[in-house]
Order: C-alpha cells, then structure tokens, then sequence
DNA sequence: ACCTGAACACCGTTCAAGT
DNA sequence: ACCTGAACACCGTTCAAGT
C-alpha cells in the first residue's frame, strides 16, 4: 500500500527553519567561520537563508548590529574561569584577557568591528564582570576598576585589530612592511630618536609584547588615581 | 575686431591639473573635509578629479592606501612643541597626545582607518620621533620608550575611534545607548560587580578619562620593565 | 608610462505591495 | 506582524585597448 506522504521536496534537507534573531546570528556566525566576516553582508546572508535581504531587517536593524551580534556569540568562547593564573588575581586577570586576545586573534575582522560598535550583549557583560572582580580583589578602587577594565578591553582589542589585519589582509602587509620601511629608512640625523630605538621599535615577539602591555595596564591601573564619579 | 581665442571651455575654470598623487589626495582631504571621509571613495575622487576610477590606481594601491595618505595629511595639524605643557617632559607629551587625539577626534572616521592601516607618512614619523623623545627624557629605557610609544599612540587613536564613532554615525549612538542600557539593566544579583560599579563604568567627562587614561599609560611604561630586545 | 571605457561582481537600504 | 520583489544609489578592482 503506498503511504500518502506529503510533497517530498520540504524533507529533502532539514526544513529550512522560521526566520529568527536567532537563526540569523547563527547563520551569520556560520559564514564568518567558513569565509570570513566580510562574507557577512545581509545581501549573502539573505542567500544562505533563501530570502530576500529585505526580509533581514525585521530581525537586525543594520549590518554594523548584525556584526556585533556575531561578536557576542564569539565572545562565548572566552574562558573566564582563569584557571592556568592559579590562585593571584593578576595571572588570572592575565589568564582571561589572554583568552580574550586569543579569541579575537582567531577570528581577525570582528576585532575590527569591536571598536566602532561596542558590544552590549550577554557574553560581553560576563566577561566585564569577571574583569571587574578581579581587578578588585587587587585592590582597585571602584573607578580604577571601571575605567580600568575599559583600558584593558580596548587595548586587547585595539592589538588584535592591528595584528589580525596584518596576518589576513594581504593589503594591509603591504601598509606594515611600508610602516618598517619607513621607520628603518629614518636617517639618523632627520630622526635621531626613530634611530636610535630601531630595533626594539619593530622587534619584541607578541608574547613579549602583550605580557609587557598587560603588566604596563596592571600597574598604572592599580597605581594612578582616579577621581571620583558622582551618582 | 574679434580678437582670435581658444576655445573658451578650458579656460573658464582654474585648469584641471594633472594627475598625480599629491594632488590626487589633496582632492581626497579635500572631499573629507566637506562631506566626511565614507565619501572618500575611488569613484567619487575619480569624478572630481574628472577621470574614470581605474586612472586613479597608477597613482594609489587601494582605497585603504588612499585613506592612510589622507590621515597622515591630517596629521601635519598635529602640534608637536607641546607648549602648553610648560618644561616638564610629562606636561609636554600630555600635550603632544592630547593635539593628537583632538585631531583625530575633529575628524572622526579617520581614527578608525589607522587602527586598520598603520599610518607610514611624514608627518606620523615626526610625531613617533617626538613622543619617543620626550619618553626617554622622563627615563624611559629604548624598550620602554619604543613599545610605550605604540602603546600610546595606539590608545589615543581607539579612544578616538569609538568615540568618534559615536558622535558623527548615528547608528553608532544606537549602540552606545544599547551598552548603557545593557550594562544599566544587568540586575545586582546576576552581574553584582557591574552593579557595584555602576556609577563609575558610563560616568567621567572625556577629559577626566582622558587625564587618568593617560597617566595610567606613562606610570605603567616608567615602571615596567621591559625585556632587551637584541639587534 | 599613463590613461581610459567598459565590464564584472558585488554592496546597504527602502518601500509599496502582498499574506 | 511578517515577508517580499524590485528598485535606487552606490561600491572596488581589473583589463584590453588606446595614446
């Protein structure tokens, strides 16, 4: 006995689910991993989805939005707990930042992205959370804690955008090698001072360089004070 | 009697130059000046410029290059004598950054192309020579002084970025308003340090922040020592 | 060497019209 | 309320062909 089924072409491949917010990101999130965040274009993205890209924006009200969205699902993979720091609140606010970088460094345009749209979602707030925590367990007042989180922030993210353009872009190599033409070519008598830091200007391995920019943060953080900020 | 004439069309306006790259970016300040640097594009210069797009990659790479050549044009506003400063190595770099960082904020979209494209030109390298100058006055060592430099170059110009961001895009403010929002309404019972930080994390006028972000930089380089870096 | 027209392969966003 | 087709107004970059 044949069995009435429905129209076979629906159950060919898992049914192409509702439009969401949140299947939206996911998708986007997809593409990003598979091609890039400059694939993330609400026209593409509207193609993977098969609809129009009109339809996007009921859910996302524009492509800066739906990037920062992507960012707070990535930030999910930032390990908070700080476990390698072992018990000094120091390592383990080193431990997280480095995770943080690492995440960034891993997925090079959303660092970008990061710095003209600050992040708001649920990810981000938990990773400013455990920031605060521990830079007030090393005894920072609560504006040092505050702003100083901020500087932290912005600095992991400032170093992964410069970096992660620099490994990715093959255009922006060109504009780093130009950058050590430039300052290697400075003569010694029209810039005597880019002269004489030559090598440490252009030189010191990242690891140096990020263990060295975290102490600088740390210190200046928890040793400069701030003023007060009213209610 | 008529006096013989060439053809007047040439004449009536100031003779279009011919191309080259200075006054391709000249053109390009020019534009940015007038109607922001988003409309610094190949194909709007080409068409002030009278010519077609492709005419203009003899002279320019890309359009990330053409903006690198527009910020470091920007740059020569930079005052460099840090006068208000008085004669104190600090004062003076505070007022160097502090040029610096109101230049980049008078134009905003700028800030954000030289976190992406490391600037190279003229202008950058003077100031580079300048801040590693005064930095090494204060007692800075070649590590210190070369990798404090980047440092804080790097965090004036995301400071200037995102706020810039905020000021001039008006999707940016939406953002903005969305991480107050977020980090306002995150309850005291599952994000407590964000609560007990509250006040402070949205509050402090820009030269507050400003003044700590920068002695949190310049505390942090004299103080941190750095690993040689060998030739 | 320098310049160009024309083409290729894309974008974001809006809006009237449909369900 | 949600979704869509179609349009508007743009992009960057390349390349064969010209001067």
């Amino acid at each position: 006995m044949a069995v009435k089924r429905e129209p076979m072409s629906r159950r060919d491949r898992p049914a192409k689910p509702a439009l969401s917010r949140r299947w939206i990101v996911e998708t986007a999130v997809d593409i990003m991993r598979r091609e890039g965040l400059e694939k993330v274009t609400m026209r593409r993205l509207a193609q993977e989805l098969d609809t129009g890209p009109a339809s996007l924006y009921v859910y996302v009200a524009h492509t800066a939005a739906l990037h920062a969205a992507v960012l707070d699902a990535l930030l999910g993979e930032v390990d908070l707990s700080g476990d390698e720091g072992g018990e000094d609140w120091r390592e383990q606010l080193r431990a997280v930042m480095r995770s943080y970088t690492l995440v960034l460094f891993a997925h090079p345009q959303l660092a970008r992205s990061a710095l003209v749209a600050r992040p708001s979602g649920e990810n981000y707030l938990r990773l400013v959370e455990r920031a605060l925590g521990l830079l007030s367990l090393g005894g920072a007042t609560r504006e040092q804690a505050a702003w100083g989180v901020d500087t932290l922030l912005q600095s992991a993210t400032a170093t992964a955008a410069e970096q992660s353009t620099r490994e990715h872009d093959p255009a922006a190599t060109d504009d780093w090698n130009a950058t050590v033409r430039a300052l290697g070519t400075a003569s010694a008598t029209t810039h005597p001072a880019i002269a004489a830091h030559m090598p440490a200007l252009i030189g010191g391995t990242p690891e140096q360089r990020f263990r060295w920019g975290f102490d600088v943060l740390v210190n200046g953080i928890t040793h400069t004070p701030a003023p007060a900020v009213e209610e």
